[in-house]
DNA sequence: GTGAAAGCGCTAACAC
DNA sequence: GTGTTAGCGCTTTCAC
């Protein structure tokens, strides 16, 4: 805690006889320095275990290699994927991390807007030299007007890109997984292996990613034949919470489905639970898929048939992105990562 | 990506017919300014949306807001949690958040230390008002000495404090779940219910936490009057992966205990899995505990008893604790949560 | 190969 | 109330 008094490249000049310019050169390798004065300024760095100022040097070389990352909470198992996956691809490229985590307290989204914005000023005066966003106000199906015109603005003056998720209307820099072609292969191999009463559950009317799933089923059951019932298409979550509901909702009903897809894979856990508590076998009296392939969903018992919405290498693609945008300050606008069917053991034929 | 030039408080200051100081005078509000002259430069602030340079700032304040944390793997679901505690006590406080993931690539741990060397310098090069270290080296039990005396110096030049470890022969300011408790009560649980032949299966010998973990396990069963068998107890891993493995190690045994006492919900999880192929009842053949009690514990099926960390709390406390150190440069010098026993439906009294 | 000095953008004495 | 000015610690021309 005593803070000792931090040696400057200035202590470092004046011990080695030369001048704070030949410092900064051996530090930063930028001109040649003979051979004996070198060696004699590394010795008096590793002496005094110096530490160049990082702020300083941000300050004069106008580069920080910070990278700010606005989620909207790092305790649903989807972003700790992704945030890995931009970790290892950003640091391999010398890249820090400052992580920005809009979660509201108490569950109040107006809250977490707030919270974004304020991050997304601070990001901005920490210089930081780009910002990937994900969640959040990126996935509203009709943000306000003020929440995209925030999020163009800082992008003229930092390089940023969107993680599954758009601006309506505003091209912007983005990698994202293919939500409707996910959907649509969920569907798909309930409709194969011979289900034709199929429920969607789960997510938020309002966000676009919910819009897409759910487009993408209708579409996949409208070019089979088969009916979309709207009392089947429940929404109102992503929680483990809101599954149960939806599954105590469908309970209810005369008429069951014989599968659920579900809007994430915490759904899915919230689905199978109320289930087998009413006493429903899954698969078998009950097909499930989730979606989002988060680590559980190999772990649960059964094992969930899932979406994989690749997190990982999405998380990476936005890595990659972001460097192409600030050192090249250009990059191919999109990069659409494909969604994989994981088949496991919660979905089978119906009775 | 074109990114505009930057407005600064000179170009404010030219613009408003004053000086800089006043302009960051109303920036900070530290000094009265006639009214007039403060609402021109409001004015003129929102008109070129200006934003203060934090690097300058920082540099001339020497405070940067900024704390770094530095864990092992963001991807492992104990973490969140208490990154979660952390962000909202220290966002509250002002805060800004450095993460630094060391997981390695390929599982080496080597590896991992070295990143977490790495970033100690980077983090000390940043500036960063304090810093907060979870997992990793300082949960080894022969940690090797320049670890330690790395970790010494760092906490000499920045208020820094441990989560869940230490650094055996020195005390750091720290705040943990009392583990042994934990353990104590895991198994104390299992004991009550009627279990005399119980498994430890999971961690590292080699890890501080493990060995807390299985002393309070080994204690409570001898002052119960119980044998520990050493082919019961199992270690290797805290992953779901490893829980298979000790649960097939188990299986070959002619012998098999009862219940078995986890390390971590995740090998709970894997032992469970494999349990459940092998035709075994979890809990009816076999009662099952874990630790940590992540997310999922409370949703896989069966649900998980385990004993919670308090992950969450912990962290809060120690951003409590950082602030503490910063602000006022003391602070008591442990924080001990206690782990509370969460009894859900994998536990019962043995057949 | 090396030094002098002018920034980088802000804060904080210290004057007035 | 407000302005001047000297830093904060580093990088980077431009000379030599």
């Amino acid at each position: 805690m005593t803070t000792l008094k931090p040696v400057t490249v200035y202590d470092i000049a004046r011990e080695a006889n030369v001048s704070v310019a030949t410092v900064s050169r051996v530090l930063n390798n930028t001109a040649p320095v003979k051979k004996s004065t070198r060696e004699k300024i590394v010795e008096l760095i590793n002496k005094y275990q110096f530490q160049p100022n990082a702020l300083a040097r941000s300050l004069s070389k106008k580069v920080t290699g910070m990278i700010g990352v606005i989620l909207p909470d790092i305790t649903n198992p989807f972003f700790p994927e992704v945030l890995a996956g931009l970790e290892q691809e950003a640091r391999s490229k010398g890249y820090t991390f400052f992580l920005c985590d809009t979660v509201s307290t108490n569950g109040d989204s107006k809250e977490q807007y707030e919270r974004e914005s304020q991050y997304l000023n601070i990001l901005l005066e920490k210089q930081v030299d780009g910002i990937v966003i994900i969640g959040g106000r990126i996935n509203l199906a009709r943000p306000t007007k003020e929440h995209v015109n925030e999020v163009i603005e800082v992008s003229k003056r930092v390089p940023t890109v969107l993680i599954n998720g758009s601006l309506p209307g505003h091209p912007m820099n983005r990698v994202f997984a293919d939500e409707r072609e996910g959907a649509e292969l969920a569907t798909q191999h309930l409709i194969d292996l011979g289900h034709r009463d199929i429920a969607f559950a789960g997510g938020y009317r309002g966000m676009s990613n919910t819009l897409q799933r759910i487009q993408g089923y209708v579409r996949t059951m409208e070019r089979n034949g088969l009916a979309v019932r709207k009392e089947w298409l429940l929404d109102g979550g992503f929680s483990v919470e809101s599954g149960k509901r939806f599954m105590n909702q469908l309970l209810q009903m005369e008429e069951r489905p014989t599968a659920i897809f579900c809007a994430n894979d915490l759904v899915a856990i919230g689905v199978m639970k109320v289930a087998y508590k009413a006493g429903l076998q899954v698969p078998q009296d009950l097909s499930l898929i989730g979606f989002d392939d988060i680590p559980y969903a190999a772990n649960s018992i059964p094992e969930l048939t899932t979406v994989s919405l690749k997190g990982y290498d999405v998380g990476r693609g936005a890595a990659d992105m972001l460097h192409q945008l600030i050192t090249k300050s250009k990059a191919s606008k999109n990069t659409r990562v494909r969604p994989e069917l994981i088949i496991r053991e919660t979905t089978t034929p119906p009775r």
